[in-house]
DNA sequence: CTGAAAGCGCTTACAG
DNA sequence: CTGAAAGCGCTTACAG
């Protein structure tokens, strides 16, 4: 194990003092033109790099941003993550992930982590289970911003940027009004999410408010499997009728297109797909399903932006909502 | 932006001292039991914790591991993150990911903030472009142990663990000829990548040793749209005679399904389909793809306890590879 | 232009 | 059983 370079050694290599040596790394006007070169020269041949966790123990500073997701399984967050990281590196910042496996306990582990590390800012989306947001206002006491995205907390005076849930559903209900179907299939993930919930309210409203007579049938399936039994059944209720079935997320729409092969329906001739998605799933069928994208590619710069500001000191807490836009496959 | 609780000050409030109090913390058997109830009552009340960057300047040791991977998007990486991090965390090491989007450059700062951090250990994929293994070496110097995963550098004396490429193509190769299909088209990634490589070897060597005789055709394709068109052009060669399409890998699948889907072919009754996956893919499809599994999360395990070896004082290096095996789905 | 000194928050050998 | 002291590697106000 290879000691590293510090001050001290280059210092006493050159005769001069710690301090001197540490003033021209740093290129402080008072060091001469000189001795900074001899400095310099040698730091670079022996390749010294300060010990971070030195100079954090002396200035409180580290340029990092943490972000914290459920699971990595989400191409929502691939975009997101990667939006943040390009960002944050022309700032200067570099970036990490933590991983809390939907599991409260783990996350705040993580948190406590965050904290005691004083990095610069966390981005975090909370697990199901998050109901105590005490721990993020501690690390707001301790001057670290935090940014939530995608699923956040109940909490009125946080820092929140949104997938437009409601743009997104009411631009799929508008497709299928738009087509003229008339019986309507929704499916949707757990009742108790507020992402289902507002996707929800929005699918019903716009579809109900049109002028069209539709009849609009919805479930809630927690699972691609639960999804995929949920259209078999269908499939026989609405025999013979056309029907359009609207997908609340990647998951279901796995399930719904399980069902949909298993039957030899072909769409759209046979039967109407749409589908609210990041985009990644929709484009291995053919034709590729419609859907209302929420990509986190634009969502991340403006979570970056807001981190920014943060850091420079703004105290006022936002909620910022990204717009959808109908991707057309040619599934409905 | 409140101060974080120190040893001085629950020394101070004490009338201890700092030395006393930390030792009582650590439960050193030197401290009567009164003073160490004290210490820790007070300790639990002002919810002190230790200053990671001040036991680090001390103590050069954190029980952090860092996980560098090219992208997020790939269900491999998943398991085998999720994998590492489940049984570090049995051993008391916290785990933290960073992402190089595949450049070279980014993967250089990753690694040299790694060795400035003391990282406990690295787990890295490298870039596609990584050819420079100093500085895996400078971090072994340092006594950071690194283990390779899935994409893994040419060099003998690194500890590596990878999916069993000869293993997986064997499999899908063998359930091909015991299908005792006679037209093989196999499509396989960039050639210049090792991986693509042992698949490509081994699949040929199997059919064309086996005893009937197989008219066997491979294609490079460097994406999903390449991989379409290749299909596409094959079926108008193929004309008439039953087809059996060997998919390298996920993206490739991808590809190949749009093609055959374009074309309303049914599988395994018009065409049949096998490929290398970590199965995500191969389950959106009815009836579901059959594969030769690379898992993550076996070899998620494997690479844990070569780093604990590794940690514990092991200095030799080792090449683990997993096996594989063929998840029957019904596309062949 | 340069250096000695204090201090960030901790740990640990040494002394008592 | 407890404490004073040195030191990890850095930064920066103060002095010259």
């Amino acid at each position: 194990m290879k000691p590293s370079p510090t001050l001290k050694k280059i210092a006493a290599q050159l005769n001069v003092s710690i301090s001197t040596v540490s003033r021209a790394l740093k290129d402080h006007p008072d060091i001469s033109i000189e001795t900074k070169r001899k400095i310099n020269e040698l730091a670079a041949l022996i390749e010294y790099d300060p010990n971070p966790y030195a100079v954090n123990l002396r200035t409180h500073n580290n340029k990092e941003f943490a972000i914290v997701v459920p699971s990595l399984s989400n191409f929502f967050y691939h975009s997101f993550i990667s939006s943040i990281e390009e960002e944050a590196r022309k700032h200067g910042y570099s970036v990490f992930i933590y991983r809390s496996s939907n599991d409260p306990q783990i996350e705040l582990e993580i948190l406590k982590s965050c904290r005691l590390k004083r990095v610069s800012g966390v981005f975090i989306s909370v697990t199901t289970e998050t109901k105590d947001i005490a721990p993020f206002l501690k690390l707001d006491e301790y001057g670290i911003p935090v940014i939530f995205f995608d699923k956040v907390p109940a909490c009125e005076l946080c820092n929140k940027i949104c997938v437009a849930d409601e743009h997104a559903a009411l631009l799929a209900a508008s497709a299928i009004l738009k087509k003229g179907v008339q019986n309507v299939l929704g499916i949707f993930g757990d009742p108790n999410m507020s992402i289902t919930q507002v996707r929800y309210h929005t699918f019903h409203k716009v579809l109900n408010e049109g002028n069209q007579k539709i009849q609009l049938q919805s479930v809630n399936a927690s699972s691609a499997d639960e999804a995929e039994q949920i259209v078999l059944t269908a499939l026989a209720d609405f025999k013979g009728r056309y029907l359009a079935i609207f997908c609340m997320s990647d998951e279901i729409l796995a399930g719904v297109m399980k069902a949909v092969q298993r039957k030899g329906l072909k769409f759209p001739q046979d039967i109407g797909i749409i589908s609210i998605s990041d985009g990644m799933i929709p484009k291995l069928f053919y034709p590729e399903i419609t859907y209302a994208e929420t990509s986190g590619f634009k969502l991340g710069k403006l979570a970056l932006n807001r981190m920014m500001r943060c850091i420079a000191g703004s105290s006022f807490a936002q909620t910022i909502i990204d717009e959808s836009h109908l991707v057309e496959g040619g599934s409905i």
